[in-house]
DNA sequence: TCAAAATAAATGTTATAACAAATAATGTCT
DNA sequence: AGACATTATTTGTTATAACATTTATTTTGA
């Protein structure tokens, strides 16, 4: 069915951008709540998920300032501090203040946070993969194609 | 610039409708603070001048009720109740009780909401357009059609 | 050296989103 | 008719997002 036919709009588009642009929002905002579902019977968003998936990433003797996490995650964040504040007092991260740059704050995943990044994540994996499995490998390679050159201005 | 590249994720991905997922919530994420941009001078969100638009739409002396709303709507919302309250209280749109089925609201666009669809639908057209002007048509095309089947499972 | 600029994180505030529960009116079925 | 389910909207609550401002620390350059 149609973007049109969805929303029952009589009228025409003003542009293809613009078609393509508003297909881009609802497919989105049709997708993303199963994404976040996955996620809620481990208490965390998928914002929260993201960032202790960075850490885990991370080299852990060092640990990720809050700018580098910030600049690693899915939807740039503006507040990165106020999820890791939720984090940290979940025991799912660690907050050091290094003495060479006392302005910045690293964070380590801590082994409690580790725990549960190693238990959701094959559930995450799995449910990821089955939002998009009924579509086959050409047209996912092409979406990821487009995509990608549709954000470019804007990185 | 792959995905990959952007994020610095040194791995790989679990799977290609991961990688897909993604870039789609990764492209939404950078595009749309560009489409609040250019509301943000009428003082409206787009939700709300979504809902201004579909009542626009809507046949004049019928007017739609909160749930018709939702169902036209680009991002489904649960409260329409709340967007509404604001379009009301900035006399953008009236509320009737239909005397038919006192359950219902039906929602009518005002003259100053008639007003302020009119002075911001060209700028919302132009900027929608620019957001995707450096693509060409037949990349747009693929990706509404690409977008479509990706939803399809979730209407 | 020391004032000013730049960087990093935290805070305050307001708006939005998500979800459950409550209220109200209508429809259905015996 | 009267109980019960259904539909439609509203309300309450909590979490999240967006944006500007503030605090703390380091860097730069006169």
């Amino acid at each position: 069915m149609s973007l049109k036919e969805e929303l029952k709009i009589s009228g025409r588009f003003h542009s293809i951008q613009e078609e393509a642009f508003l297909g881009l929002v609802r497919t989105h905002n049709l997708l993303e709540p199963q994404h976040v579902a996955v996620l809620k019977p481990h208490g965390i968003s998928p914002a929260q998920f993201n960032i202790l998936r960075i850490l885990k990433g991370a080299d852990r003797s060092e640990g990720l300032s809050c700018s580098d996490i910030g600049a690693r995650m899915i939807s740039r964040d503006s507040d990165v501090t106020r999820l890791l504040d939720k984090l940290v007092k979940a025991d799912f991260v660690q907050r050091v203040r290094p003495e060479s740059d006392r302005r910045k704050v690293l964070c380590l995943i801590t082994p409690k946070g580790l725990a549960l990044v190693q238990r959701a994540t094959p559930q995450v994996n799995r449910a990821n993969q089955n939002l998009l499995g009924h579509m086959n490998d050409t047209d996912l390679q092409t979406l990821i194609a487009i995509l990608e050159k549709a954000r470019a201005p804007y990185l």
